[in-house]
DNA sequence: TTAAACTGTATGCATTAACATAACAGTATT
DNA sequence: AATACTGTTATGTTAATGCATACAGTTTAA
């Protein structure tokens, strides 16, 4: 997995954090640690899916645009990173005669598709305030 | 995640499929559609986890060394991939003041643990066999 | 109306990870 | 001693990932 569903989670928990709930693209890259293109990608991304509102020009940013209390990274990770946990290299080759060797890749596709399904049931135990929390009072 | 782990379902499966529970790397690599020495690679590490042995020399190779009724697709992917969901790049920094930025490392580290733990919970339901009969009764 | 500070988006670059290939020593069989 | 294997290392190639740069579009404000 790439680390975009990390970007977008860090970066709605830092405006969750703001007082003003509202950053720039520059501000937030600081604060994750990455540069501002990157931020703007996946926060277009966001906003596309309603975490968020963009504003324009100057004195503008990226706002919440979602309950942090309701948002959970389950909901986050289904529009970030919806099946990335799978290998993209497939085992197998449906063109053999060998049954398992033919079918494999389905199989493992299946298991691999409830797997996930798991994961983010997990996810969805944790919303952006829970994270935020968590940073708050982790002893460090 | 790398396929390492597909790699070595695959392999184990596909020696429960066979008679002799038996084959070379080449045999091996031609059904998972690989190289042979990815394959060894692979296996040899299976050996040390106890999963096969091998047989070196003329008319060696790889044989079933569990029972794959009772081997399950956690306890490969425990030996083969922990830790793998996990993206490599980490949002934040320690150095940094404020508590979002030097906290979010430690605390996404958590929850992406937590959730591999449901992710593994899930593979723990699926043993060997149950891929072999998968295999062998899928309507493809 | 023009400068400044933003976002949106495209493109190319650098690095790393993933998989493939080749080579060769060691080992068992015949 | 030839053959057919595994074990392991080194090297090549391709794809994924993140970074840097550039520039058009938008809003604000002097």
């Amino acid at each position: 997995m790439n680390s975009e569903f990390t970007v977008a989670v860090h970066s709605l928990v830092f405006l969750a954090y703001l007082p003003e709930h509202m950053a720039s693209s520059e501000t937030i890259a600081r604060n994750v640690s990455t540069n501002p293109t990157r931020i703007r990608k996946i926060m277009s991304f966001l906003r596309e899916q309603g975490f968020v509102k963009t504003k324009e020009g100057v004195g503008g940013g990226y706002m919440l645009n979602c309950d942090p209390q309701k948002v959970t990274l389950a909901q986050i990770y289904r529009a970030m990173a919806c099946g990335a946990l799978k290998p993209n290299w497939n085992s197998g080759d449906p063109g053999q005669d060998c049954l398992v060797a033919s079918n494999m890749q389905s199989v493992m596709d299946h298991i691999f598709r409830e797997a996930e399904v798991q994961y983010r049931r997990c996810l969805e135990q944790t919303t952006i305030c829970d994270v935020l929390e968590q940073v708050k009072h982790c002893q460090s």
